[in-house]
DNA sequence: TAATGGCTGTGAAACGTTTTACTATGTTTT
DNA sequence: AAAACATAGTAAAACGTTTCACAGCCATTA
């Protein structure tokens, strides 16, 4: 089967190409007899328009990139997924690619979509590259970042409050009595990770709880390294009597340790985990969590983009902040106080 | 900062427009001045070629399609994120969307990949578009289908041997000394739901295991079906020894029912799932699962796409069918034979 | 009757590239 | 010194659309 093109419609139909393009948009004046002259054309000839060369003349080209750590990551997709919903009724589609948590990859991504000259970004960033957001920002492309922020840059973003939720994870645990707490942190170098564990550090010395070095482990937001973190945790001379985790990922790790090892919690250790709660449907007693709003950040992410799209003025850079709740479930015991 | 092409560039270098575009792609005799000259003035204006431009012109687009259920389905992502790894050296990008199981949505889907003009599509199908991906096939892109095939279509396609699965499932239950088996099916209007439909059937009748009507009962490929099904199951007068569950969604749904109802597993029952075995890493017991093997889904998926795209030459179909295995964990019990 | 105005359709320019055929230089080779 | 060749750069066509200015026509209106 050939190509066909406007010009193949238009002479099959005997008339001009512009008269085509004036039924393929619905603009202008077009008699009816020549209306479904073209019609049959475009059926008979099963012409499809070059989305394209169509973009190309109109210099917008109805997409979006979204950049995330990893297309594989069932919380990072069901934003895209929410974000998908609400803008493929005005004939969006997404551009959806993994960095990995690589910034040279990230780089390579964004020059991509400046490339690519799509519409709009949602990004959830790596640090590191904040001149190419930048870039990407001076070409007005707008840019909504999201889960995360980026230093110097100026543009939406939503994020949770990690240092917020971190503080009152710490804060509830010491409310029931709780003074040797051990704390599963991620790393120090991005921003998620710093504010929780600043938010985790700050709340322990407020409260007064054991400043034992050695139960603030790493687990570098993997399994398997909070796995290894909650072992030693465990096998401490003086083993903590509740251990916050700062995400879910991380929280795999340590139940799997915490099965392992044959600990029962909350009877033997209390156990919070900060992240989405979808995650622990199954798990025995339920985990009591701080949980993070996945929902809400992709409907507000969703509606901010939509709103850049298609809003002819620019608005002020929308920057949400939004505070996680804690959901008190089962897997967190009342302790004697003054032990 | 206003638009900068091709032709601002080359002005600003003081060479045409040839030239530059004989330097963006390396291609053709520049003399090192010269090039250095426009490599100078592209970062100076700060130009990014447009990809719209470049493909119109080249009939190429260096996009894929991906159409799935819901890409905030992991099991799906996984294999899309295996294609990403597998294209993105060769600077190919993914344009992916859900079509929800509604064919009405993945038509229009389909249409816009056919607008898009993608250089191919991995498609996981609902049934009754088969028309319209003959028309993509006709336009001359190249189609891999996953994890379902589609009557009338011959193109690749990559799945798993669902009646294979069920029946071995079944079999497995029976071998332990299982009479009475309950099964939670899917639907049967999919491909894949009738395929393990009938396999479990199949396997019942040969087995000569109770032909009690009520012990097949349909979880609707949900978690809350399934959960209704199997509280079914288990306030039957006489209920199954053990039950094969469908897929790991249902399975979900089946674990509720029993942790709530407080049965046992193995102990008070035998259960037998079959999907991905990543998804239950934390459940105690560890189930026995008939495993589909997503990880080589997604590996060949990429592998036949990567050919289609690069191969001047069109090469047969690609249809695999990869058998499932059995892996024996902890949630099967023996039965005493002959009761 | 002449002027106005609403329809209907057309031709050509423009969007930003790549590519092809061509010209203009040296530099070797005979 | 002429012929041959390698190198360097250019102008223009083409990719498939949309849009804009215009022209033809018919029906009103003055």
């Amino acid at each position: 089967m050939k190509k066909v093109t406007i010009k193949d419609v238009a002479k099959h139909a005997g008339v001009s190409i512009g008269t085509v393009s004036k039924v393929l948009n619905d603009k202008g004046y077009v008699s009816s007899g020549i209306y479904s002259r073209v019609t049959e054309a475009i059926s008979e000839l099963n012409y499809q328009v070059n989305a394209n060369a169509r973009s190309l003349k109109a210099s917008k080209t109805n997409k979006v990139g979204v950049i995330v750590q990893d297309i594989s990551n069932p919380y990072m997709m069901s934003i895209a997924k929410t974000i998908e919903d609400k803008i493929r009724p005005s004939h969006y589609h997404m551009l959806v690619m993994s960095h990995n948590e690589d910034p040279h990859t990230e780089r390579e991504l964004l020059q991509l979509i400046l490339e690519q000259r799509v519409d709009g970004l949602v990004l959830v960033p790596t640090s590191g590259n904040a001149d190419m957001i930048q870039k990407v920002l001076d070409h007005k492309i707008p840019v909504i970042l999201v889960d995360r922020k980026v230093e110097g840059i100026t543009t939406d973003y939503i994020v949770d409050d990690n240092y917020y939720g971190s503080y009152e994870s710490i804060a509830y645990l010491h409310s029931l009595g709780h003074r040797r707490i051990g704390v599963i942190y991620g790393t120090t170098n991005s921003s998620i990770g710093k504010e929780r564990y600043e938010g985790a550090v700050d709340a322990l010395k407020h409260f007064a709880c054991s400043n034992d070095e050695a139960l603030l482990v790493s687990g570098k937001f993997k399994a398997e390294d909070a796995y290894k973190a909650t072992i030693e945790l465990l096998f401490l001379p003086d083993p903590p009597t509740a251990i916050y985790c700062c995400n879910n990922t991380m929280t795999v790790g340590m139940l799997k340790a915490i099965q392992e090892q044959a600990w029962r919690f909350p009877e033997d250790i209390s156990i919070i985990s900060y992240g989405d709660v979808n995650q622990w449907e199954l798990i025995q007693p339920p985990l009591t969590l701080m949980t993070q709003p996945l929902k809400r950040i992709g409907v507000e992410a969703a509606i901010i983009l939509k709103n850049r799209l298609t809003m002819e003025e620019p608005f002020p850079p929308k920057q949400i902040v939004i505070k996680p709740e804690l959901l008190v479930r089962a897997s967190c015991a009342r302790r004697p106080e003054g032990e």
